[in-house]
DNA sequence: ATAGGGTTAG
């Protein structure tokens, strides 16, 4: 028994044949019948057609069985209208059995031109690709409409050049290429980048004069766009007369793929102004243009008339304001956003947790990502590119090595952006062999995966692998970008080459790459770290002349670099200079300003700044704090301290860092092992080896060298050069030889890698007043091709602060700035004597 | 015929 009742439908059909021929009027009924039929067919056609188009394909194949089951024959055109729907709709298995249908009404139906092509359509739109190939190679008669079907799959599914090769197999099978197959060409054409072919299409298009055709004109565009020619599509979009919708949005798309956002913003207005209602197509590609160009009124224009325009919030349009959301730094917008999409898929979640990394929230990434793994989304490589930027972030080896196992298990390690990420997080982790090893390991390799180890290179000062590098990626056929001159330029600065980095600077102008923001505060912070205070300010003078204005970030640098100089005359010209500019005094400037003004001595104005600051963050408070702490005024840190408390602000692990140094200067014994107990077990914070660092100071500076050691011993971990010099510090008059030789044997065992080590070790020398050793340790960091930190000091003279600092000259001259400072000691009777190494 | 996401430098 079949489901359709073929048997009973041809018995009826029989019956009411053999009635009429039986009948006495047998010919005028014949006649009224044949009419009827026809008036009944055609109205019959009409109703399937239409409850197609609407999608109720059931109604319509109920319909067809029912005029079956009244014995009439069903033609071509009806099973044409049935697969017709069946295309609208995808649906796939009642159109395959309306297939059957066909076959089993006999090659009258089956072999029929229209159906043949409809069929093949039908699969194709399914994206049935055997199917569909098998029955078109099959035709007798291979027509536009399977051409254009077989090409379009062939599209979709990817196989772009097979497409093109129809497309040629097409014309020379003497077919007229149509407006309907010129646009998949086009597509095709885009998605392989093949802008000759897709200018061959365009000049046939003209001749054949289908120029006007605007579904040609929007493909054009979409293919000047792909193939990265905004200008040609420009030209195209300019001379279409009719704008529709779809051309419009193709322009404005073409532009922010492209990265010409204001373009794109522009085109935008101009649409505005010709009165084309917006889509979400329009909007989505609108506010990532603003979001790229952090046009924050843009954007949420763009986002109100979404709202205004009734636009429902999809997918597309929810993500794309997350994205812009997230992007200017409004998280807490994107987060609403995200909670009113009723539908959410990968990417949504992707963008939001991205969003996260970029604003600096590292936990409330991860947290999203569990909740994703809770609601059995699977992550993919956009998702462990932004954990593994997390990890980076916030140099957490421990997540970057889960999240590369995770990569490794589910083969999302070949994705060049994920593998960058890994040698990016491996490398910001301090595991430079890690981040060598799947560099290499990698096979695809693109310009950012380059640059990012290249950066991981300059960072360490490494400039003879970063050099070596730039040359490789060269001879690889890797044209190097901005960014890669911008790592050489502070790898060699890193090392402390200063004049090998300005050759390179000049050279990278001389080749037509021009430096940028990034370029010249590279020069600048450089500059000022080797101690070239007045050539780092005339640096900065030559970039306001090649028009360069400076950021927050920039004008961060230049107080650094009037801190590391201990330059006051600089750094009050850095603050007139952020006055007069009416530049946004952000916390990160403001922090910088009072470092700098502390560490320069004027412990005064920088108390100024922060008494100005009326909503004061932690950071603020940290920075106060340190300052005190480096002047040795400690009842004045702790007295902050216990103001940052009354105010509700949980200090962490940086404040006690601070405080600690402060009572450590001080020799305030019970207040720092106070301060101790109260960051671990109120505060919760595991302490570090600087925390355990001041401690071991303060016992040492109080003569309670026993109760030092057996802090030492029982430290979570092992014990590093600071700490050790502290204890060097202390025992300098300690009569104990053989301790003092014992300390020193086991800091040359430390890490050799780390200049800090190297730095601690000459100061523990110094410390000890044996200058000479002192003076080899830093020789030898220089040998290695470590990177030397010239420190200064700030002496406290009577009620005065000074500052001294120990330049190439000084140092080589007096053997260290301790030799200097013990000679002043002596002759200028100095209080307080507080050295600081940047 | 047009549509949203990730990785690199100070």
């Amino acid at each position: 028994m079949d489901g359709f009742g073929w048997a009973s439908r041809a018995s009826l059909f029989k019956a009411d044949t053999r009635k009429l021929q039986n009948s006495p009027t047998h010919a005028a009924k014949l006649n009224e019948s044949a009419r009827n039929f026809q008036i009944s067919y055609k109205s019959y056609l009409t109703r399937i057609s239409s409850l197609c188009k609407e999608g109720d394909l059931r109604a319509a194949v109920d319909l067809v069985s029912n005029l079956e089951l009244q014995g009439i024959t069903i033609g071509p055109d009806v099973y044409g209208e049935l697969l017709q729907g069946c295309v609208y709709e995808r649906a796939l298995s009642l159109g395959q059995q309306i297939h059957g249908r066909i076959l089993k009404n006999g090659e009258f139906i089956a072999k029929n031109e229209y159906i043949e092509t409809k069929l093949v359509i039908f699969y194709s739109k399914c994206d049935e690709s055997e199917i569909a190939n098998r029955l078109f190679r099959k035709l007798r008669v291979q027509n536009e409409f399977s051409w254009a079907a077989i090409m379009g799959l062939k599209c979709r599914i990817g196989f772009n050049e097979e497409a093109l090769l129809c497309f040629c197999e097409m014309h020379e099978n003497g077919l007229f290429l149509d407006n309907f197959v010129i646009p998949i060409a086009l597509k095709a054409s885009g998605s392989l980048q093949w802008i000759g072919f897709g200018k061959a299409i365009h000049g046939y298009a003209v001749k054949m004069g289908l120029g006007g055709c605007i579904f040609v004109a929007s493909s054009l565009l979409d293919m000047y766009g792909k193939c990265g020619v905004c200008g040609d599509a420009k030209k195209v979009f300019d001379k279409i007369p009719e704008k529709n919708i779809v051309a419009w949005n193709s322009m404005i798309v073409d532009f922010t793929h492209n990265g010409l956002y204001e373009e794109a913003i522009e085109t935008f207005y101009d649409m505005r102004v010709e009165g084309v209602e917006p889509t979400q197509v329009t909007l989505s590609s609108f506010l990532s243009a603003s979001a790229n160009l952090s046009l924050i009124n843009e954007g949420k224009q763009g986002h109100a008339l979404a709202v205004l325009s009734g636009l429902e919030l999809t997918n597309i349009l929810g993500s794309s304001l997350i994205n812009f959301y997230s992007k200017i730094g409004l998280v807490e917008d994107a987060e609403l956003v995200f909670g009113e999409m009723l539908e959410k898929d990968v990417v949504t979640w992707n963008l939001l947790v991205s969003g996260y990394v970029h604003n600096g929230l590292v936990d409330r990434a991860l947290g999203l990502c569990r909740v994703m793994q809770s609601e059995n989304l699977r992550f993919d490589s956009v998702t462990l590119a932004s954990i593994m930027a997390a990890a980076a972030d916030s140099r957490n080896l421990k997540l970057g090595k889960e999240g590369h196992s995770f990569c490794v298990r589910n083969n999302l390690e070949s994705d060049v952006a994920v593998a960058s990420s890994i040698v990016d997080t491996y490398a910001k982790c301090g595991k430079l062999e890690c981040a060598r090893r799947v560099f290499h390991l990698t096979i695809k390799r693109d310009l950012i995966m380059w640059n990012t180890l290249l950066a991981a290179y300059a960072e360490q000062g490494w400039s003879g692998e970063t050099l070596k590098l730039f040359y490789q990626m060269q001879l690889e056929g890797l044209p190097p970008n901005l960014i890669s001159w911008n790592s050489v330029i502070l790898g060699l600065l890193n090392k402390g080459e200063v004049s090998k980095a300005k050759d390179i600077f000049l050279e990278m102008q001389s080749l037509g790459v021009c430096p940028n923001l990034v370029t010249w505060t590279t020069l600048i912070s450089g500059l000022a770290q080797n101690g070239l205070g007045d050539e780092a300010f005339l640096t900065f003078q030559s970039m306001q002349e090649a028009g360069i204005k400076p950021n927050s970030l920039s004008i961060n640098s230049l107080l650094s670099a009037c801190t590391t100089m201990a330059s006051l005359r600089h750094g009050r010209a850095i603050h007139g200079y952020i006055t007069r500019r009416e530049l946004s005094l952000s916390t990160p400037v403001l922090c910088s300003l009072v470092n700098m003004y502390a560490k320069c001595g004027s412990i005064n104005q920088a108390k100024r700044i922060f008494d100005m600051i009326l909503k004061k963050e932690l950071p603020i408070y940290n920075a106060m704090i340190s300052g005190y702490a480096l002047h040795g005024q400690a009842v004045e840190a702790l007295s902050l301290f216990r103001r940052l408390k009354e105010e509700c602000i949980k200090p962490d692990e940086i404040t006690f860092t601070c405080i600690l140094s402060a009572c450590s200067h001080a020799g305030l014994v019970t207040e720092g092992l106070e301060l101790f107990i109260d960051m671990v077990s109120n505060h919760k914070i595991v302490a570090q080896a600087e925390h355990y660092g001041c401690l071991v100071s303060i016992l040492s500076r109080c003569h309670n060298l026993d109760e030092a050691l057996r802090l030492i011993l029982a430290m979570p971990f092992e014990p590093d050069a600071f700490i050790f010099g502290s204890l060097l510090a202390a025992c300098r008059e300690h009569p104990d030889v053989e301790l003092k030789e014992r300390l020193f044997e086991r800091l040359l065992k430390l890490e050799p890698d780390n200049s800090g080590n190297y730095v601690a070790l000459s100061n523990a020398y110094s410390a000890a007043g044996m200058w000479d050793e002192a003076s080899k340790v830093r020789d030898l960091m220089k040998e290695r091709g470590l990177k030397k930190t010239p420190g200064h000091s700030l002496i406290q003279i009577g009620n005065e602060t000074h500052v001294f600092f120990a330049g190439d000259k000084s140092h080589s001259k007096t053997k260290g700035i301790y030799k200097m400072l013990a000679l002043l000691r002596i002759e200028m009777q100095v209080t307080r004597c507080i050295p600081v190494i940047s």
